[in-house]
DNA sequence: CGATGCCTTGAATGAAATCAAGGCAGGTGG
DNA sequence: CCACCTGCCTTGATTTCATTCAAGGCATCG
């Protein structure tokens, strides 16, 4: 699980971030990218398995991910572990762990991964002199937060079906914005079924014959280590929910 | 539900705010003090039950509770309701409906509650002349996340049992340092079993009956309309969880 | 070739939902 | 003042859904 992370200076300059080649984020302005550039102290590479963040731990560095998937999570001391939310490229991870540094969450992650590494500790600097970035952050911040109310609503009132249902296509109308770079078209969700498990709050078992159900309806395929979205229509129906439609949204 | 809320041009100043005389929260600079009391277009006064926003409708106005409890939450189409966290002195609403202003939840008042209005137009003037206060409302949604990756942690991995700990325990602590503004000594936390149950993902029954068990054992007493905690360090055990050490908080 | 990781399935058990009543206080209208 | 309602809490019986237990299959890897 923890294992090493290697660590590089910035590799790739952020006038050729992959990111900012996606439609849909937005652009930043010359005196922004180069504050960005600066404020980016190093790269970060991780490989399935390793973790990012550790619950407990203090992380004087805030992560932006720039190709790959995590995912966040917490754990009960007896081991529960709940999946709290999917890391894709353009999300930040680290702001939580305000003020006393110490994280609240751990995050892993699912394939490999790279990340740009930022100082806390000038996050300051970005509030004073670009406020627009400064907004972008409360953005990300508050975008978070509807995803979490979005969850806590499945988890909490939705039935197994509904809720993987859910899962599946929100995970993927994620990756169809922002998911996989490069590879065109949807790969399959990097996911094993315990994953799906600890997140929707399930037992493995029951996670199987649920996604065995939408296997068997047409909507879904389960593949090696991994899930292809076959009719998300169907899934939205069964899950009750749309994706936002969102317009082109910021990052750092 | 949905009724009309009286609002009224400021009546308190900001530098009479009842909020500011906690101990728990932070003291504005006089420049910042003067921003917010420009900031501030209006006073809101919600009874129990009223709704304060609603999902899918536009709020160009955001909130600050000043005296109060109230809560956030979201239905499903069929009238399933999902609680996502409650609302007392010094919290922001109204944030996530970023850009759009299209609300993603609803929010209602559960006692009498005054709350701040501000225009969320003006917000960015804010990031642009004060950048504390800027860092501020980050931390605020910061921790709004991390509330609601505690919340997901409880549904999605506690027992019944645990989950009811952990919310009584978890708003017993929030109203300590926020709650009841002058009544000094703890009030019971004004909820209904109905509350509880769409907080925890339970049925109304169930909670009815794990509420009572812990009311058996001592660790609380149901009383009308509320609920007193007798025994928290008992409650933190069975849940798991304690209560994270908060050194001052900002609010706007 | 034995391990290990991931998916699958059936059977037994348990936890929580649903169904069905009833109690009790406070509020209202006859 | 009483009769009736309404909102909130309580309890038992039954059913449903999800967990746990137990196995087995099937790739991949050293």
């Amino acid at each position: 699980m923890a294992n090493p992370k290697p660590i590089y200076p910035p590799r790739v300059p952020c006038i050729r971030c992959p990111i900012r080649r996606l439609e849909s984020f937005r652009d930043f302005s010359p005196p922004e990218l180069d504050f960005v550039q600066d404020f980016k102290v190093a790269e970060l590479v991780a490989d399935p398995g390793n973790s990012i963040v550790v619950e407990g731990e203090r992380h004087p560095q805030l992560y932006t991910v720039l190709t790959g998937w995590g995912f966040r999570y917490k754990i009960l001391e007896d081991g529960r572990r709940q999946i709290l939310n999917y890391l894709l490229p353009g999300d930040l991870i680290g702001l939580q762990g305000n003020i006393m540094l110490e994280m609240q969450h751990s995050a892993e992650a699912l394939t490999k991964m790279t990340l740009c590494v930022f100082e806390r500790e000038r996050l300051m600097t970005m509030y004073q002199h670009h406020p627009s970035l400064a907004y972008d952050i409360t953005w990300l911040a508050a975008r978070e937060e509807s995803m979490l109310d979005e969850h806590l609503l499945s988890i909490g009132r939705r039935s197994a079906m509904e809720r993987a249902a859910y899962l599946l296509v929100f995970l993927h109308s994620r990756a169809m914005t922002t998911g996989n770079l490069a590879q065109g078209k949807s790969t399959p969700l990097p996911l094993t079924q315990q994953h799906v498990a600890d997140t929707l709050g399930l037992s493995l078992v029951h996670t199987n014959k649920t996604l065995r159900k939408l296997a068997d309806q047409g909507l879904i395929r389960w593949l090696d280590r991994g899930c292809e979205i076959v009719d998300a229509t169907g899934l939205h129906q069964i899950a009750q929910w749309r994706p936002p439609a969102e317009s082109k949204r910021p990052f750092i």
